[in-house]
RNA sequence: CGGGGUGUAGCACAGUUGGCUAGUGCGCUCGGUUUGGGACCGAGAGGCCGGAGGUUCGAGUCCUCUCACCCCGACCA
C-alpha cells in the first residue's frame, strides 16, 4: 500500500490518493467511469439503506423505469432538453440495425417517468402520487472525477405529484429537510440550504433548492437537490386530474435526489492528511481490532479479541488477524480507511484485562477494560459521530464570511475562499457577471427579508446568497 | 474544444552529449529472524521503453506522424 503525505501536494492529488489507497474505487477503461470497489461500495450501501428508510416513512414507494428513453420523450419539454441534450449518450443502434428512433440513455428519468404518470393519474384521489427509484444513470460531462463527477453514477431519484402548488412546496420542502436532517445525522455533514437562483436552476423547474456542504480546500459543493417543477412537465406530458367539482387540472410536481456524489463530499469534508474519517453510522466497519501477535500469546489473544467482536453486538467489528502485516502497517492502513475506532490487544493488556482504543476523528488513545468495551464502544461511536459534525460545522461557519463591498468580496475570496454571504440585487446580469470575475457562484439564496445592497451594483437587494466557488 | 504535462515491470520513478546484457524504490514469490505506529536480512520472478515510420554501424534517448491518459478551463449532481 502505498502512502498518502509525500506525492499529495495539492488537494485535487490528495483526493485522487484517498481516494485510490483506501481502495474506494479505481477509474474504469471506460473513459469518465469508475469501478466503486468492496469497501466503496459498502460504504453506498449503508447510505442507501438508511436513506431509503427515510424515503419509506414519508409515504415513498420504490419502482424502477427503463434505462433508454426515446428521444422524442425528452423533446416534449423544450428546457428539460436544452439543458440535458448536450452530456446526453444516444443508442442509435440495436438488433444490428439503425434503430426508427434514437434512445437516449437516462440523464434523469423525468420524461420517461412522466410519461407514465399521465397514465396512472387521473383523479385527485389518485393525488399525490409519491415514488422513488434507485438506479445509475449517465451524463456526458467534460471533465471527470471519482465519486465527484463521474460519466455514471449512482443515485436516488425521488418523483411525486400533487393537486397544487401547495402540495407540490410542502414535498420539495420536505424533500430537502429530509436531505439535510440525513446529512447531519448519518454523514455528519453540515449543509447549507437554500433555494438556487434561476440560472443554476434545473432544467425545466420552477425552482430548485440545495443543500451545500462546505470542502476541506473552500470549495462548496452540491451534495442533494429538490426541485419544485410546477406544471412545466404536466403541460407537456399532459398529466391530468380531475377535481372534486370535476374539473381537469395539472399536477404539479416534484423531484429530488442524491447520488454517490455524497461519498466524495464525505472524503473532501471529513479528510485529513491520514486519508479518509468516516462517521460512525455510515462506516462498513465501525470497529477494527487489531491484535499483537507474539508466539507464545497468539492463541489467547485471539481469543480476546474474537470475544470483544461477540460482546459488541449491534457494533459492525471485525479482528484484523492477517499475520502477514505488522500491527503498525494495519494501523496506517485502517487510519486512511477512515474506521472510526481502532482496538489494540496484545499480551500486555490481557494481563490487566483491558486494551487501547484510539478514536480516528482525534487520533486520541486511552486504555479500557475489556469488560467495559460493550458499554464504552457505543458511546464513543456516538461520541465521534457528534464530533465529526461539530468539526465539521465549526469548520464551515470560521469559513463563512460576509462581504458588503466588491472588493471585500473579492479579497475574502481570494485570501480564505469558503462561503461568502452578500447582498444581491436578483439581477442575472450581476450573477454572470461576478462568476466570470471571480469564479464564484450563488449556492444557495438565504430566504428572509433583508435591507441590504448588492454587493456588485449597488442597488436594493432582494436577498442575501451564499457565494462560493463550487465542485 | 483551448492551455499545460506524462507515457519505461502491478505502482511510483531514474535512465547523461545516442553506446555494451534497461535500472532504482515500493509491491509480489521463497527462506529465515521479527511483530505495542507503515520491520529486517538473503535469494528470486516480473519489460514489444504507448504505437507506426524514419535517421544511424547502433535509438528508451534524435526526427515525423499517431494514440492514450492526467492536470487547468468551458459543461455539470
Amino acid at each position: 500500500m502505498s502512502k498518502i503525505t509525500s506525492q499529495s501536494k495539492d488537494f485535487s492529488q490528495w483526493y485522487l490518493d484517498v481516494v485510490k489507497i483506501a481502495d474506494l474505487a479505481d477509474y474504469s477503461k471506460v473513459k469518465g467511469c469508475m469501478v466503486i470497489k468492496p469497501y466503496g461500495y459498502a460504504i453506498w450501501e449503508n447510505i442507501q439503506s438508511e436513506l431509503d428508510r427515510l424515503i419509506k416513512e414519508a409515504g415513498v414507494k420504490n419502482v424502477y423505469f427503463p434505462l433508454l428513453i426515446p428521444e422524442s420523450f425528452l423533446q416534449r419539454e423544450k428546457d428539460h432538453v436544452e439543458g440535458f441534450a448536450p452530456e446526453c449518450a444516444v443508442v442509435t443502434h440495436g438488433g444490428g440495425k439503425k434503430l426508427t428512433e434514437n434512445l437516449v440513455i437516462r440523464p434523469t428519468s423525468e420524461t420517461i417517468m412522466y410519461d407514465t404518470f399521465a397514465d396512472w393519474i387521473q383523479s385527485h384521489r389518485d393525488l399525490p402520487l409519491k415514488i422513488n427509484q434507485w438506479a445509475n444513470i449517465i451524463r456526458w460531462e467534460m471533465r471527470t472525477r471519482p465519486f465527484l463527477r463521474t460519466t455514471e453514477f449512482l443515485w436516488q431519484e425521488g418523483h411525486t405529484a400533487h393537486k397544487d402548488k401547495a402540495g407540490a412546496d410542502e414535498e420539495a420542502y420536505r424533500a430537502l429537510k429530509m436531505y439535510e436532517d440525513f446529512d447531519k445525522e448519518f454523514l455528519a455533514l453540515p449543509v447549507l440550504t437554500g433555494k438556487k437562483s434561476d440560472r443554476e436552476k434545473f432544467a425545466g423547474a420552477l425552482y430548485t433548492l440545495s443543500t451545500e456542504a462546505l470542502a476541506r480546500d473552500g470549495k462548496a459543493i452540491q451534495a442533494g437537490t429538490s426541485h419544485n417543477l410546477g406544471t412545466t412537465f404536466s403541460e407537456s406530458f399532459n398529466i391530468q386530474y380531475q377535481d372534486e367539482n370535476g374539473e381537469l387540472k395539472r399536477v404539479w410536481q416534484t423531484s429530488w435526489g442524491v447520488s454517490t456524489r455524497l461519498i466524495g463530499t464525505l472524503i473532501v469534508v471529513h479528510g485529513d492528511e491520514q486519508g479518509l474519517r468516516l462517521p460512525p453510522k455510515i462506516a462498513p466497519v465501525q470497529v477494527v481490532i487489531v491484535p499483537i501477535l507474539k508466539d507464545d500469546s497468539k492463541d489467547k489473544v485471539l481469543a480476546a479479541c474474537n470475544q470483544v467482536v461477540s460482546d459488541l453486538t449491534n457494533v459492525r467489528s471485525e479482528v484484523d488477524a492477517r499475520d502477514t502485516v505488522s500491527p503498525g502497517y494495519k494501523f496506517a492502513e485502517w487510519e486512511v480507511k477512515g474506521v472510526p475506532i481502532r482496538i489494540e490487544i496484545g499480551p500486555r493488556d490481557l494481563e490487566n484485562g483491558s486494551c487501547v482504543v484510539a478514536r480516528r476523528d482525534t487520533g486520541e488513545k486511552t486504555t479500557c477494560e475489556l469488560s467495559q468495551l460493550f458499554t464504552v464502544v457505543p458511546k464513543l461511536l456516538k461520541e465521534i459521530q457528534d464530533n465529526m459534525f461539530a468539526q465539521a460545522l465549526a469548520y464551515r461557519e470560521e469559513n463563512t464570511r460576509s462581504a458588503d463591498t466588491y472588493d471585500e468580496f473579492k479579497k475574502v475570496l481570494e485570501e480564505h475562499g469558503g462561503f461568502i454571504l452578500s447582498g444581491w440585487c436578483g439581477n442575472e446580469d450581476c450573477e454572470i457577471k461576478i462568476q466570470e470575475e471571480t469564479k464564484a457562484t450563488i449556492r444557495v439564496i438565504k430566504e428572509e427579508e433583508v435591507k441590504c445592497k448588492c454587493v456588485l451594483c449597488g442597488s436594493d437587494a432582494k436577498n442575501r446568497v451564499y457565494f462560493a466557488k463550487a465542485y
